[in-house]
DNA sequence: GAGCAGGGCTGATCGATATCAGCTATGCGG
DNA sequence: CCGCATAGCTGATATCGATCAGCCCTGCTC
């Protein structure tokens, strides 16, 4: 398997052939940089290209009128940024990176049409969207349902899984350039609250986010604690042979 | 057009040939019905087929542990029924008819089977999985950021414009089947604080949610207040001639 | 070295919403 | 007709998390 983030993510939904794969190659082949705070995509425009993440994190937010906001869902290397803005005529969101980051371009035109060319590939990447759509459901009920605490120690644990499968994390834990300003607009906390939160959990010996890193200090109680149930991202096998 | 939900729906999306729509034919033949109550799909089960709704109204949701559960959406009709279920191996979540309902079923291996005949296809129902996701996106961002008066206002507002472009509502008001304690399922709220917003709402002259009928009374100050900008939900024109 | 900004941290208070308890009206099965 | 379930409704109280205010520490810039 080439060295590519997206095949390489895509090839766990769908067995994806060598003439596929050159097409995939075709896609995505120049890479750019994008600066920490500086967005890439903005809520209400009119998007001609989505990205791949090659290295560090980004997140995708709402903007609300009085200036709140709402992180919908962070993202890490192999994920899209805006893929949605791409597929709908106007973004509904904003994306901007947290890090400095690295990513491949993917142009409109060229993912629609590989989509006809190869039909295979337009099934592969409709199996990530509904993937990340599990997550974005999997937020919504932790906001709706969960308590700060149980919704906090949750994402920590999908973060996690999620780093996991791309090799940048553990059961141990794993290295989060995340503020408790972006984890509280992301979990529709405040700051404040998130602080308190953190220091509850670590007290209990559950899990310890300290420097940029998350140690998960009991996983199993944790993942008792958060009632937290991968099933939502599991990825057992390709569904496509 | 035909006389065909899933077509008329599909065809706001991708301009489908006449090719096309004989195949989407073949996919949607058996139609069945379920009762209200009466779940169609369950959270954790293996599913073979998703539904497209033809009359009658849906939820789906997800339940946690403790007996709490998270509305992620309602259906109306021309809506799929279990999509994300039949694209993952696992369902994530469960679907409960509100209503009797009428649907036609899909399945898994014809749908799969139709995305490699015409890719097309594919794509279109890429799209309309994707204006789902917006709109659960939306969901997330009211739960996190919105009060509940603002969250129930503009989940009315949603729901009416969504039924609007069914023919099913107007900016005069619509139908609704909905209890006051699935709407506080679905807006992460209790019942008892549903009853109270809904009467506030009333009370300033904004919307009337009662016997069974949901009234704008003054759909542009309610746009206003509850910061309603439909702009997620918007389909402007077919994306791929 | 002074000044300043960002991030983490904490106590006190306030407010939105949950919870508890109980009422009314309607419809339905026996 | 009675008994029961469901839906809507309301008052009283409890609680979770927001807000306000301010502290400390570190790293950066002048």
């Amino acid at each position: 398997m080439r060295n590519n983030a997206l095949a390489r993510k895509l090839g766990k939904f769908v067995a994806l052939s060598e003439n596929e794969l050159s097409v995939l190659d075709t896609l995505n082949k120049r890479r750019r940089t994008f600066f920490a705070g500086r967005d890439l995509v903005e809520q209400g425009q009119t998007e001609q290209s989505a990205y791949v993440l090659a290295s560090g994190w980004a997140c995708s937010y709402k903007l609300l009128e009085d200036g709140q906001r709402q992180i919908i869902d962070f993202q890490i290397p192999g994920d899209f940024l805006g893929l949605r803005s791409l597929l709908m005529h106007v973004s509904d969101h904003s994306v901007e990176p947290i890090t400095d980051i690295e990513v491949t371009e993917v142009l409109r035109n060229d993912l629609l049409g590989a989509f006809t060319k190869t039909p295979r590939l337009a099934t592969a990447i409709l199996l990530t969207a509904s993937r990340d759509e599990a997550m974005v459901v999997e937020h919504l009920v932790g906001i709706g349902r969960r308590d700060a605490a149980e919704r906090t120690a949750s994402f920590l644990l999908e973060l996690g899984a999620r780093l996991t499968l791309v090799g940048l994390g553990s059961k141990a834990g794993f290295e989060c350039p995340l503020t408790q300003y972006l984890m509280a607009d992301a979990l529709g906390l405040s700051a404040v609250h998130v602080n308190r939160v953190l220091r509850e959990l670590r007290e209990d010996g559950l899990v310890t986010f300290r420097d940029g890193f998350v140690s998960f200090d009991n996983y199993e109680r944790l993942t008792e604690f958060a009632e937290f149930d991968l099933t939502y991202m599991d990825q057992i096998g390709p569904l496509l042979q």
